[in-house]
DNA sequence: CTTATTTTGTATCATCTCGCATAAAAGCCT
DNA sequence: AGGCTTTTATGCGAGATGATACAAAATAAG
């Protein structure tokens, strides 16, 4: 009764690991946001990590696995950060509108250019051949609709007229995909600028309304 | 002058080809659109097509040139159908709504399963490591929305009031988008429908407005 | 018929890739 | 200290992969 009962997992057992758990996702989720699940090499992984093949197996699994895993709570960390994202309490087109452009430099960020986002530009590849990617993507698509919908819901009478919160939740969604496709493609800030606007004209109304 | 000067290309000289050009373009396209261009081996393209990987190499080049050169066709016949098929001379809303419907019917289209666009979903992900990709990606996206506006700016009073035709042309853009990573992802044709929905509500404004 | 030219098909090569076997290392427990 | 357990690190092996060499085949030109 003397030892706490939440320690830091008390020390396993055997040899210790050199490597955070958390900070290994993060790099190898990076790695295989840069270049996609098929060109990235487990070598790639070990060398993005500084981990060596044997201890990635030991510790997550296969290749596979591994990107199971680093998409999955990808998606479980995107969607909460949307969710928290549109909470506020201001005007519904405020609100948009800075979210979208936060989400905007998030998809210009990445050490080897605009990566834009992990599911869009990397997991819907696959998602034909490989129905577990599928499944975490599709996810993806509907709690980003279901987030969006639910606070277009709650703020329902700031729509445009005629635009039920569900539509104007597909559209939202659908143009957050899109700034993750035009950055990795290229756009630069000015262009995603636009896009936000539109995105907010379209589903908020013209500016001068009030 | 007795022979014809546009015959079709008068034998040129040694062994004759088996093969149609076009016709192996097509099933190259079709590989690499459904397991992207880095899961793709040669191998595969040379059974997809009953060439055997020599023929493939000299008649298109290596791989890389090979997915661009199908991508490239790709993205200019993409953008031409579409260009096409909005040309039409009435409603807008209409016009736009078949032509979405339409669009929705090809992303569930594919031998695998939905394939989405060749673009969208396939060449976003190689866009961040190879610049040729990214480039002819980046065209696709450029000229697409350069559709639209021009479509939309002749029918600008259609438009929903304060929307400009550059800013529904981002909107459809990215509708176009997000209709292709849904299908890959699993969406089926109801969902669309709704995606092509509210699309048109946002684009056009409400159905009951006349 | 012979020669030149181009394509086909088999075989080959060097490299990469995945996943694991094996032994050394590093910490707990008694 | 000695044993137990887990991780690290080197290395390996079977197979895939990209790309080419080379000879046989097929056709046009002379």
């Amino acid at each position: 009764m003397i030892q706490n009962k939440d320690a830091p997992a008390a020390r396993p057992r055997g040899r210790p690991r050199k490597f955070d758990e958390a900070e290994v996702l993060a790099l190898v989720r990076d790695t295989f946001w840069n270049n996609g699940y098929a060109a990235t090499s487990v070598d790639d992984l070990a060398t993005a990590t500084g981990l060596n093949r044997p201890s990635l197996y030991a510790a997550f699994g296969d290749k596979h696995a591994l990107y199971l895993r680093a998409l999955a709570e990808n998606v479980a960390w995107s969607v909460e950060g949307i969710r928290q994202r549109l909470e506020g309490e201001g005007p519904l087109r405020d609100t948009l509108s800075s979210f979208l452009i936060e989400a905007a430099e998030n998809t210009l960020a990445g050490d080897m250019g605009a990566r834009g986002c992990f599911v869009v530009c990397t997991a819907v590849t696959e998602a034909l051949r490989d129905s577990a990617t599928r499944a975490i993507a599709a996810g993806y698509v509907t709690n980003v609709d279901a987030v969006f919908e639910k606070r277009f819901r709650r703020s329902a009478g700031e729509l445009r007229e005629g635009v039920d919160p569900a539509s104007a939740a597909i559209v939202a969604s659908g143009m957050l995909q899109t700034l993750a496709i035009r950055a990795r493609t290229g756009s630069d800030r000015a262009a995603l600028a636009r896009v936000v606007e539109a995105a907010v004209t379209v589903i908020c109304g013209p500016r001068t309304t009030a």
